[in-house]
DNA sequence: TAGCTGTATGAAATCGAATTCTTACGAATC
DNA sequence: GATTCGTAAGAATTCGATTTCATACAGCTA
């Protein structure tokens, strides 16, 4: 009987299982921004892993929007998948009780979701721009500037505050702008910015993408890094040690931060695990060249 | 009995949907690296058209393995797609007989497909690398490399073909290395090709994945660009004109081709269009300042 | 009013695998 | 030999939207 099955290559119909399991064996990742390294990057950890587990991966692009966030999660809830792992475009996770009421176990990517009921893997975005900061505190600047990103996702509200407790913690004025995480908005911004009488010394910009954009509006005015400017980027894309002079970073653990997602997920989903839990990983400062040597002795801070 | 409807907000189930129509509102997207740019912009513009269009994405990743494209393309037979867009690991584009069989339609991306029924968006592979070739020849560069692509999938043979015509035209001796179109086999082939003793003066990188790899050997041999090395990439990604100095390229208008693409699989899903067609997109050479100025007329060989 | 067309409403069949329910038969026990 | 237990094979039900089929009723004409 198996043997007659095998041999005319009987593929049951996975259409009519999905019904009658009221399940499908997909998993959704949903990211801002798939163009992000830092999202490509995760979502092919996750594309792996799942592959492996013998699912399937519904790609979500929700470019920051929570209508779109809304209508792909639904569009989740309605597939019935297995779960999700999520990062989300707002704070307050419009549209995810779609999948929590169905039962369906949500992992937050990034950024943590308002709910008892998800896991979250993040690493500390306070942390981030706060080492960078304090690097170029350390190195002798003052007038630092943060190229930030929305205040109103969690990610740039908490750089942002990073950013701003390194200096007021020195007793420096923070001065910051907000970029959006997009490159074009930190073009733009960092345009303005520099052609300010006073422009700052130095630069901390809170993502892979507006760095492109800060890079741009540098190089036409012509400024030199990190002779006329110092720059420290959140993010740690593969371009960054390529170009002259080496990006010095704050980098995530973007790769572990993705497996430990995806295999926390698998879990919920064979309902091993208890309570949700919070996994934090740890920043890397990686001090390459745009920051340059420590200024003047009579400049410095402290030691 | 609408208004009733609505008011219990009532959800059909997609399902219930899909088995009883025998197909589910998704499109397959098959790509050998997520990661690469130049896929992930082509992702995201088949996202945006397919959401736009009410269907879903299922984001396929090959590896560039053939295992892995057939298993994803029996997956999306077994889903019941409505279409999908591939870009084929290998030359025959094993796996691909379950969707059409189907009469499921397929729009091959980037590298054609064996088959009549498929629809194809390329590019003309050949004339990039010739075009990036002559350029070199044109400065007056004569020991010009290729780090080519694996040979055995077609932009790789047709960029060693471009790159071999263009030598040859002049009677200049081509040598090219296999890169496997992979950051880490560029980087230690350019480690070696650097080490000969008659090492090129210029180099033709034929992905931007290896130009990482190139660039890192580069710099690790203190070698600079373009004074002691010109350089040429295929694909323009976001950084190329970011780095010192600012990469000349040959971009592929992977926008337009993404766009093109998913045009076209939406139509024949519809069923409008009759017999498959080839649309072939122009290249873009972006000279910037990898390749430096023309050398001395004493080695120029054509004006 | 009988007969015809057309819409409308409700009931029934369909999609195909998974699951539950029946029935049957063999083995074991008394 | 009769009863019981266990397994096994086979039939029937389920999942829920879609589609088809059948019946019914209203409106119209002869």
């Amino acid at each position: 009987m198996l043997a007659a099955v095998a041999q005319i290559d009987y593929r049951p119909n996975r259409l009519a299982r999905n019904l009658r399991l009221q399940k499908s064996e997909t998993i959704g990742v949903v990211v801002p921004d798939i163009e992000n390294p830092h999202f490509s990057e995760m979502v092919r950890v996750c594309e792996d892993s799942a592959f492996s587990a013998g699912y399937r991966v519904l790609l979500c692009n929700t470019d920051e929007t929570p209508e779109k966030q809304r209508a792909y999660l639904e569009t989740l809830a309605d597939e019935r998948v297995l779960g999700a792992i999520v990062t989300p475009a707002d704070s307050r996770g419009v549209g995810l009780e779609s999948l929590l009421e169905l039962g369906i176990p949500i992992v937050a990517f990034d950024r943590v979701i308002d709910d008892p009921r998800a896991d979250a893997v993040i690493c500390d975005n306070v942390d981030s721009t706060r080492r960078a900061t304090e690097h170029l505190i350390w190195l002798g600047h003052e007038r630092i500037a943060l190229i930030g990103g929305r205040p109103d996702v969690e990610t740039g509200a908490e750089r942002l505050e990073g950013y701003v407790a390194a200096m007021r913690a020195v007793g420096l004025t923070p001065f910051s702008v907000n970029g959006g995480f997009r490159t074009d908005v930190a073009e733009r911004e960092v345009q303005t910015l520099l052609a300010m009488p006073t422009r700052p010394s130095a630069l901390v910009v809170a993502n892979n993408l507006m760095t492109i954009g800060a890079l741009r509006a540098i190089k036409q005015t012509g400024l030199r890094i990190p002779l006329d400017l110092a720059l420290v980027s959140i993010d740690d894309p593969p371009w960054a040690e390529l170009i002259d002079p080496p990006l010095t970073v704050v980098a995530q653990p973007v790769r572990r931060m993705a497996e430990t997602a995806i295999q926390l997920l698998l879990q919920r989903i064979h309902g091993r695990l208890g309570e949700p839990v919070r996994v934090v990983l740890p920043l890397d400062l990686r001090v390459r060249s745009s920051c340059g040597m420590r200024l003047s002795t009579a400049n410095q801070r402290r030691g």
